[in-house]
DNA sequence: GCGAAGTCGTGGGTGAGTCCAACGATTTTT
DNA sequence: AAAAATCGTTGGACTCACCCACGACTTCGC
């Protein structure tokens, strides 16, 4: 009693690709909820380390982020002490934002948890496989770093 | 004028697959409202082919819709005339879903710019690079035809 | 026959996620 | 000094997916 014979929409490319962005969404989100951490607050923990003291309209920008559901993402992050907003002395107008060591800490873990995550959606795939997959989805996603 | 050098989190397959199918799910919705079609539109009206009179209650389970949702859908779709619910004389509570011969040419319109769609998005990609990545896709989204 | 239980189609409502418009405060430009 | 631009923030609109409840109907048990 199999399913439906195979409905052409089902293996078009776009069709498989939103069926596994689901899964991996889902498996990520799994894990980052066991730290009390959601998607955007991963993302915007680890791009507040890698820029530093960064005001919020860049850090919104370089993760893609809507200026207004940045302010409630970092409004959790500072009310659990992972990111500080301090004045910017040069221009009063930034909030330069920057990492606590606690959220150093919680980053580390959810970056493994992401990680952890990740190989479990991959895990029909070997070693060589991953890279080839993931090397192609590179070109595909349009997030080449031209 | 590269962006940053490429943060961790971006590089992890789940996000490069929630970046392509973004893509994908926006090229597919672009090219179906050029014919006036949305997403579900188009997976239902190809799943009422293929499963003949069916039920909706059947429809919704096979390609995984809310019944509520269901519903709007094929309000659109009949009201376009591009299928008929009859009463089914074997059972009054079932809604026998059957496909007009405008919704079938129509549904080959729509088959014809998803295809096209999903030609641009592989574009980077080599012919045989795409099958490939098609059977890598197949295995990772759990949609196997078992 | 006749009522209880289950299914089908439909409406309403909730919650998360994304995006756009606008405002006060502050800086930069003219 | 006046005008334009930028920053952080707030509000609201919109989509999408999920769950509950109701009437209509069929099937099962008496």
């Amino acid at each position: 009693m199999s399913e439906a014979p195979l409905p052409a929409i089902r293996s078009l490319p776009s069709w498989l690709l939103g069926r596994a962005a689901a899964r991996g969404r889902a498996l990520v989100a799994e894990a980052l909820a066991e730290h009390g951490m959601r998607m955007w607050h991963h993302v915007v923990l680890s791009a507040v380390r890698d820029l530093a003291p960064v005001a919020q309209a860049d850090l919104g920008r370089s993760v893609g982020l809507d200026p207004k559901d940045l302010v409630g993402v970092l409004n959790d992050l500072q009310s659990a002490a992972l990111v500080v907003r301090a004045p910017d002395p040069a221009d009063r107008r930034k909030n330069a934002v920057s990492l606590t060591d606690e959220g150093g800490r919680l980053l580390a873990r959810c970056e493994e948890a992401a990680r952890a995550a990740n190989d479990t959606l991959l895990a029909p795939l070997s070693a060589a496989e991953r890279d080839q997959f993931t090397g192609l989805l590179i070109r595909i996603s349009g997030t080449d770093g031209s």
